[in-house]
DNA sequence: GGATATACTTGTCCCACCGT
DNA sequence: ACGGTGGGACAAGTATATCC
């Protein structure tokens, strides 16, 4: 397997209002390392590239990043042709790793911006290791910094953070300390590109859940109205199961959904609203629960409807 | 039809954390 | 400052019901 860590460096306007269309992030460094089935660093990228959008660092930009602007003007080539050199320098087949889940969206937003054809594969999968990190030494769901890692892991701290190559050293050496079986097949989807249409949907199943990630839609109730969307599939037998309820939405950005499989029980489902360009498309999960996590959604369902019977009680009342 | 009251939906704002 | 995640609280806007 080619593994490639990436990290970027980026800038931004110093206010919205001088923020041009398309283009809130400005990469500034590319910085990679390639790693063998080991997981030892075989190989590394790193370029600096000369902005030509945002030509003065923020503030924050400048405080965090080890870079000068007169560095990046003496230092630094025009975007394409770093993206070109970095992109030879993957090779064939790369699969990525990044800490967090922005770099590969911004590569590809900036890739746009300037012109460029996306080289990506669709979908494009890679390994968020600050994830895989929280999944196994965390609680799955907090986000450590890259720094703090390294320390908790009693790492050497050989170099500064927040230099590309370096940050992706140090990404690298974290997910050397992770067991290669647990993490393999924990892969990450990139949102950048959704999926134009039903053959591009994305459909994955987990060990702990399944993943399906639907096609663009004018609005969010087109797209609850799909079947590949609304449907609920027990992702350990693959059969339809019996929906217990409605999709139900808490907020304007998550449905959730139970549903019953008769070899495997309660299921529920999570649907997040994603927009893309005016459009909306569905991130559908699917994840086994117990009669405990069931009662809990049920109890969410119903938090409207009982609020509604208290207001209408009280109003009773005082009538 | 127009005005008003209520119910519901949608958007926005807060907090925490991460990334640049 | 901006991008993301996950919560929660609240207000503005829209839809429905009711009354004149």
């Amino acid at each position: 397997m080619n593994s490639i860590v990436l990290d970027l460096e980026w800038n931004q306007a110093q206010t919205r209002d001088r923020e041009a269309p398309g283009l809130t992030f400005e990469v500034i460094e590319i910085g990679a390392v390639r790693l063998d089935e080991h997981g030892n660093q075989t190989d590394s990228f790193s370029c600096l590239i000369r902005p030509c959008v945002y030509t003065e660092l923020f503030y924050r930009v400048r405080e965090v990043v080890g870079i000068s602007m007169k560095q990046l003007e003496a230092e630094g080539i025009p975007f394409l042709d770093a993206m070109e050199r970095f992109w030879k320098w993957c090779g064939k087949d790369p699969v990525f790793f990044t800490w967090g889940d922005m770099d590969l969206t911004e590569l590809q937003r900036n890739i746009a911006y300037f012109g460029r054809e996306n080289p990506f594969a669709f979908p494009l999968f890679y390994y968020d290791v600050q994830k895989l990190y929280s999944l196994y030494c965390l609680d799955g769901h907090a986000r450590a910094s890259l720094e703090s890692v390294i320390e908790t892991l009693a790492l050497p701290k050989k170099w500064p953070f927040h230099r590309a190559v370096y940050d992706a050293a140090y990404t690298g050496c974290v997910l050397s300390q992770l067991e290669k079986q647990s993490w393999q097949s924990m892969v990450s989807v990139d949102y950048y590109r959704p999926p134009k249409n039903a053959q591009e949907e994305i459909y994955l199943v987990f060990e702990r859940y399944s993943k399906f990630v639907s096609q663009l839609y004018q609005s969010r109730e087109e797209a609850m109205e799909a079947r590949n969307v609304s449907s609920m599939v027990c992702y350990k037998c693959g059969r339809n199961v019996t929906r217990r309820m409605n999709w139900f939405s808490d907020n304007n950005r998550k449905y959730f959904g139970l549903a019953y499989c008769p070899r495997h029980g309660w299921l529920k489902g999570k649907i997040r609203v994603k927009h893309c360009d005016g459009q909306v498309f569905m991130i559908k999960t699917m994840k086994l629960t117990d009669a405990e996590g069931a009662r809990k959604i049920k109890a969410k369902s119903e938090l409207m409807k009982k609020r509604r019977m208290e207001k209408a009680a009280e109003k009773g009342l005082r009538s």
